[in-house]
DNA sequence: TGCTCGTTCGGATTCAACTCGGATAATCAG
DNA sequence: CTGATTATCCGAGTTGAATCCGAACGAGCA
């Protein structure tokens, strides 16, 4: 059990797995997956899932890290190129960059980033708030000006841990009261104020 | 089976049941708990569950429903009082209720509160979205110069919901890169220099 | 061909949710 | 007060899912 994969054929089952258990997670939730189903969806026997994995809880973790990695690859590229535009525009490109990847697959990665946030999951999502957390530093580095704000890395854990949350809640309703597009606008304007009202204080 | 209690003992007893379960949801998540633990921490039989409960998640639901509604009971009362204050300490003071309140009971709400996101239960957190939106429109009645703000709702919706998620977040961190001050500093400044801006712009 | 070892499989085992039938306690009618 | 009736409580037993395991399969190699 747990072994590693040799051969190119189990490298492929590990994947399937993997990729059965993320569309488990987002049809049902990660408490409510059984084993059976994602065999069966990874078209394997139930047996052969425990020859990589510990047990069912393995297979939802490297799930999660799957989805966390993915998610920390779409945000790193988009990095030179958002520190080169305006606070407004820069949101409005990372927002619809998000939005557009969490919709990808029939919204696969929308549904389990609803689970994500139970806070067991939390730590592995920090890799998420790190590369947010990259871009903030390098956005402040090309925009100096912006470095005698006050309060910056609570701005910051703010506005990633609360922007997170709000667009996964938002994509994720049935009637959402505004369109992504206001959400985006408001993201910004919010940002934008604050960082307005404080360099006009301090400047 | 999920009959009503009519007698004295029966509601202690489902009381006593619903109180073992939001122990158990803080202790080990709602999809860690067996039944027997919530039995034995309730100190009945474990087919006394089930007189009063259809199955294990109708237990669950009630501990979550007893949750939203004892945090709704808490900002409740104080919206009068708040809508009199100025945003920053109006902020401020909310924000220090709702954390004394998730420090109760040696974190009994704040850890459930962990468990809350997952969106399963989002649902029955909406009483506590409600109340939250009842503050924020009755503190634009008190203060009519702010209803020329644009994107009202929207603006709500991102800081109510970003709000929560981020204080249960910053609670629940073991090395919290701030102190609960600076957050509560940053969540009224962040408000105040929105509104201050667009007044500003708009009169 | 026959051997070896990585891989696959599905029946056997374990464990937790839930049921059932009867014991015990409260309530009430006479 | 007593027996009948109803409410409550219980925990051994049933059921089904998670996990384990030993046999079967097949690719590579002598």
């Amino acid at each position: 059990m747990a072994r590693k994969p040799k051969q190119q054929r189990s490298k492929a089952t590990v994947d399937a797995i993997v990729q059965a258990a993320l569309i488990s997670i987002a049809s049902h939730g990660p408490s409510a997956i059984t084993a059976r189903q994602i065999a069966e969806k990874a078209g394997i026997g139930v047996g052969s899932l425990y020859e990589y994995f510990e047990d069912k809880d393995a297979i939802i973790d490297a799930a999660s890290k799957r989805f966390v990695s993915d998610t920390v690859d779409l945000i790193k590229p988009l990095i030179p190129e958002l520190v080169r535009l305006d606070i407004r525009e820069a949101i409005e490109k990372l927002l619809f960059s998000f939005r557009d990847f969490l919709e990808e697959n029939n919204q696969l990665y929308l549904r389990c980033a609803r689970h994500a946030f139970s806070m067991d999951m939390v730590i592995y999502q920090s890799p998420i708030n790190s590369a947010l957390m990259e871009l903030f530093t390098q956005y402040l580095m090309h925009h100096p000006q912006l470095l005698k704000l006050p309060n910056i890395p609570t701005v910051a854990y703010f506005y990633i841990n609360g922007g997170i949350f709000t667009v996964v809640r938002h994509l994720s309703e049935d009637n959402p009261i505004q369109s992504f597009e206001e959400l985006t606008t408001v993201f910004g304007d919010i940002l934008a104020s604050y960082v307005d009202k404080k360099v006009e204080l301090a400047g």
